[in-house]
RNA sequence: GUGGGCGUAGCUCAGCUGGUAGAGCACUCGGUUGUGGUCCGAGAUGUCGCGGGUUCGAGCCCCGUCGCUCACCCCA
């Protein structure tokens, strides 16, 4: 028996687990200069936070979730987006008693019962952040700002942000009602109809030919926008163009989330191929009070990590092979002796935060060498017979291929090559 | 869930109209005594995804199955 990885799971190893978590660690950090906060949360949870804090209407929910039952007879389902859980997590330790806004941030795995493709899978990696308890337009733009700040981060230019607003209750009953009607006037197949009945928006971003045309002359959304949702909007839109990040209007915009409403964006990399989503977010309005917490507005993201690493590579950012840990020294003993007199001055070189390793398994110079060479170290240190008796050594800069003489087998040997490292480093 | 393509060494792949397996990269060792990356030489490596069928004979054909992949759908 030859054990898989279950189906449509992603997974990271080196050497390319060092450019997933260089994309994990970016994404997380732009969150975090600004503000927000850790929270650690479980990846499954009561199912019907799921249905009622997604929506059960939803493909997500109605389709794609893992649901078990567990040894006391839960229902529990593997969470398939991060917010609904994040809100629990506020309301039942009552984050949000405090001041305001309550910003937060988390990553992790996910879970969606689809039929894997390229940039989808069943268990996939998410970094997200919701800011929870503010009405502004600013929060808006922050959230958005964090987003775009830690993909320029990582160097990506050929994405987009796309932008619209999905307006207040107000907004959206009125235009309802007009999209209502004017779908009834449509040729439509049974499947498409019934897609109407669950969420009529969704037919905006239909890709059959005769849908599109048809959906041409519907009535837009953000047509029906209330004073209200109209100036925030607006705002929003100043402020980022005053802040220098480009956006787009899609007013047909289609989230699969039931719970977004006003601002609400999307991030889509077009070198992905059919998912080419690589983050998205929106402000929630309902959401908080529906499971049970205060009536508070939330705006957050959800980037997917995964995407965001296939966007990074289709633009060629991480071409250059990335060594599988960033060494400082690499130990090449030649014989028994050494050996021994080496693996305690690793130790003491690790204590001391030296990144280091060494050659183990007896190997010929040329092969402690090469292995020197393979494991991206600065510097390499050859320590056999010779070094022993003389107690000198010499340190080679494997770049340069420039050797120096040091003292080994001192009492404080660890720390002066600390110190010869750091100081040829500037 | 629906449809198309593909599954041969660790990786990328070749394998003629069926005659029982190859290349490059990577790996290990060596190229006169102890300094890697280039070059040269040598070596190890496969249940040809799995199960069944057709055939004297199957990596090549047929069926099933699992997996990967792309698109639909959906979304991160």
């Amino acid at each position: 028996m030859r054990f898989q990885a279950p189906k449509g799971v992603s997974e990271y190893f080196p050497p390319r687990s060092n450019a997933f978590e260089r994309v994990r660690d970016e994404l997380i950090s732009a969150a975090k200069v600004a503000g927000f906060a850790l929270v650690e949360l479980p990846v499954f949870e009561d199912t019907e936070l799921f249905t009622r804090g997604v929506g059960a209407s939803t493909d997500v929910v109605s389709k794609e979730m893992y649901t078990f039952e567990d040894r006391g007879g839960r229902s529990i389902t593997l969470r398939p987006e991060g917010t609904a859980g994040a809100m629990r997590a506020v309301i039942e330790h009552g984050l949000d008693k405090g001041q305001l806004p309550v910003k937060i941030w988390y990553s992790g795995q996910f879970f969606r019962a689809e039929r894997p493709q390229a940039g989808r899978y069943r268990q996939f990696y998410q970094v997200g952040v919701e800011a929870i308890g503010l009405q502004d337009p600013e929060i808006d733009v922050e959230v958005i700002a964090a987003a775009d700040r830690g993909f320029k981060k990582l160097g990506l230019k050929n994405y987009r942000l796309e932008l619209t607003s999905l307006g207040d209750s107000t907004s959206r009953i009125a235009h309802r009602k007009d999209l209502d009607a004017f779908l009834q006037t449509l040729d439509l197949d049974e499947a498409t109809k019934i897609r109407a009945g669950l969420n009529p928006l969704r037919l905006f971003d239909d890709k059959r030919e005769s849908v599109r045309q048809q959906m041409a002359t519907a009535p837009i959304l953000l047509d029906y926008l209330s004073e209200e949702s109209r100036i925030h909007f607006e705002t929003v839109k100043a402020l980022l163009t005053e802040m220098g990040i480009a956006f787009t209007i899609n007013e047909r915009m289609v989230r699969g989330l039931d719970y977004y409403t006003g601002t609400t964006f999307e991030f889509i990399h077009p070198d992905l191929g059919a998912q080419s989503g690589i983050g998205g977010g929106g402000r929630y309005d309902g959401l908080m009070s529906e499971l049970g917490g205060a009536d508070l507005s939330g705006i957050g993201y959800g980037i997917g990590v995964d995407r965001v690493l296939l966007a990074c590579e289709a633009e060629g950012i991480f071409e250059a092979n990335l060594p599988l840990t960033p060494l400082d020294l690499f130990l090449v003993p030649i014989g028994a002796q050494a050996k021994r007199f080496v693996v305690p001055l690793l130790q003491n070189l690790r204590e001391l935060g030296v990144r280091v390793d060494m050659a183990y398994g007896d190997r010929s110079l040329k092969g402690g060498m090469k292995a020197a060479d393979k494991s991206g170290a600065v510097f390499s240190l050859v320590i056999g017979d010779e070094e022993m008796t003389s107690g000198q050594a010499q340190i080679k800069n494997m770049k340069t291929g420039q050797m120096q003489s040091i003292k080994i087998a001192t009492s404080d040997h660890g720390l002066q090559l600390r110190e010869f490292i750091l100081a040829s480093q500037g």
